[in-house]
DNA sequence: GAGGCGATTGGCT
DNA sequence: GCCAATCGCCTCG
């Protein structure tokens, strides 16, 4: 393995920790789905208690993957149609991860969208999922483990925080991430909010 | 068992 | 901006 352009892997105990501080550190990280992927410009956070979450009325078949061990996959269907990508972080949580910017495999992210549009190759949860190729398969998987690479997190970037997307309930509450400035966000970057 | 709704997206008015 | 697609889960009866 050469070692200078190796990114560093995540440390232990990544997803060890509360949800929000979760869905705050990985706003940066790269994320591969078999060599596939790109740096994670969106993401929210659901946490036990929170009525926006899937886990918030207890475990069900498909909501399973929450109650289970911090850093696996939580994988769901939306709508009957998209796939949606969550980490599972302490207790009982997850975080969406919302849109990449693309830098590894756009030649398979392009095939698989149907589009070469860089910018809409995986901005929303369901676009990411169709560019990566992620299914009910990895529901439940270990994020340390393939198909699964996770990197990154040495340097320092600047998050804004607003209101999740497409909710009905907890409506106010600001735990949307951006990284500030992506051109690769799902929808416009929340007012400026925080730092 | 029936009816309604959703952590979405793409196409049309 | 509005709405259909499509299916698993929730609520009510």
């Amino acid at each position: 393995m050469s070692s200078a352009a190796r990114r560093p892997q995540l440390p232990a105990g990544f997803f060890d920790k509360d949800v929000e501080t979760v869905a705050r550190a990985l706003i940066g990280i790269t994320l591969l789905i078999d060599g596939v992927g790109g740096i994670i410009v969106e993401t929210e956070a659901y946490d036990e208690d929170d009525p926006a979450s899937h886990s918030f009325r207890g475990p069900t078949a498909r909501n399973a993957s929450m109650f289970g061990p911090p850093g696996h996959a939580y994988v769901y269907r939306s709508h009957g149609i998209h796939w949606c990508l969550n980490f599972v972080s302490r207790a009982v949580s997850g975080v969406l991860i919302r849109a990449l910017e693309p830098t590894a495999g756009l030649d398979a992210m392009a095939s698989r969208r149907a589009t070469g549009e860089i910018r809409r190759l995986s901005a929303g949860p369901g676009r990411l999922c169709q560019a990566l190729g992620i299914d009910k398969r990895l529901d439940g998987r270990s994020l340390a483990q393939p198909p699964f690479e996770l990197s990154g997190g040495d340097q320092t970037v600047r998050i804004t925080a607003g209101p999740r997307i497409g909710i009905s309930r907890a409506i106010d509450t600001p735990w949307r991430f951006c990284l500030e400035g992506s051109r690769f966000l799902s929808r416009p970057a929340p007012r400026m909010s925080d730092g």
